[in-house]
DNA sequence: ATGGCGCGCGCAGCGCGA
């Protein structure tokens, strides 16, 4: 079982990008960040003549997220239950015997705006409903864009950085108290190749000079972990005309 | 000095992202 994930920002834009890649990637699962419209605008039509079904947490001009899969989604949840949330950044189902969680951190502007404060606290809440999927769901991954850099080998210059937005301390001690629960970092737990990133800033040439972060994640249940084969980010996209600043990722699974 | 790029919205130029 593949399954990746990809910030789009904007699916409207980007949909010729996603058929071409998932012609080239056929990945069983794919989360999707970023979608920047409402159900009511998403292409079902297209992705189902791709061979995908879709579950959809939408919202117009800013976030909404959605999961591609293969198979038919079974027990959609959207965003965190309990969280007074407007803002649409999660969406879960269940394919092919596996919960999958997909989510679209806040960015957090800055260290110490409301923003950030507000990112802090919904990966709180984060950590708590993960802990309830996790209890629920031996074979549980956990897809998106986490903003956040987990480490300095996660960071074209560390130094310039240090103590930045998606590099912050608090930040990262909240991706740490993740994997405490027992998640893994898919990408992590192979050989990858220095200077490996999923995000270049649009501006200053900055993917042809790999200025980059990695800030999207595949996180994976003891078990699921336990089948992971393979994870890598693929570059390709971001090297078309008009391409979002993310790339996507993907982990295998095997029995 | 303090923007650079790309998106949505909507038709000018701003808010936002990371």
């Amino acid at each position: 079982m593949k399954i990746a994930t990809w910030n789009v920002n904007s699916l409207r834009v980007r949909l010729p990008h996603l058929l071409d890649w998932l012609r080239a990637n056929p990945a069983d699962a794919v989360g999707l960040q970023e979608l920047k419209l409402q159900e009511a605008d998403f292409p079902h039509v297209e992705l189902e003549a791709a061979g995908y079904h879709a579950a959809v947490n939408g919202q117009k001009t800013y976030n909404g997220v959605a999961i591609l899969a293969r198979e038919p989604v079974a027990d959609v949840s959207r965003d965190i239950p309990g969280l007074t949330d407007e803002q649409k950044r999660v969406i879960a189902a269940t394919v092919g015997g596996v919960r999958l969680v997909n989510i679209y951190v806040p960015n957090g502007q800055a260290v110490g705006s409301e923003k950030y404060a507000y990112k802090l606290g919904w990966l709180a809440s984060l950590r708590d409903y993960l802990k309830d999927e996790l209890a629920a769901h031996p074979l549980l991954a956990v897809t998106g864009d986490f903003n956040v850099a987990p480490a300095d080998e996660d960071v074209h210059d560390p130094q310039l950085w240090a103590g930045q937005v998606l590099c912050s301390e608090p930040e990262r001690a909240a991706f740490r108290a993740l994997l405490e629960l027992g998640l893994a970092d898919c990408f992590r737990r192979f050989p990858q190749a220095p200077q490996s990133y999923t995000w270049w800033d649009y501006r200053q040439a900055a993917f042809r000079r790999n200025l980059g972060l990695r800030i999207d994640h595949i996180l994976a249940s003891p078990a699921l972990a336990d089948r992971c084969r393979a994870c890598r980010v693929d570059p390709a996209p971001r090297k078309l005309e008009r391409p979002s600043d993310h790339a996507p990722v993907t982990a295998e699974f095997g029995e």
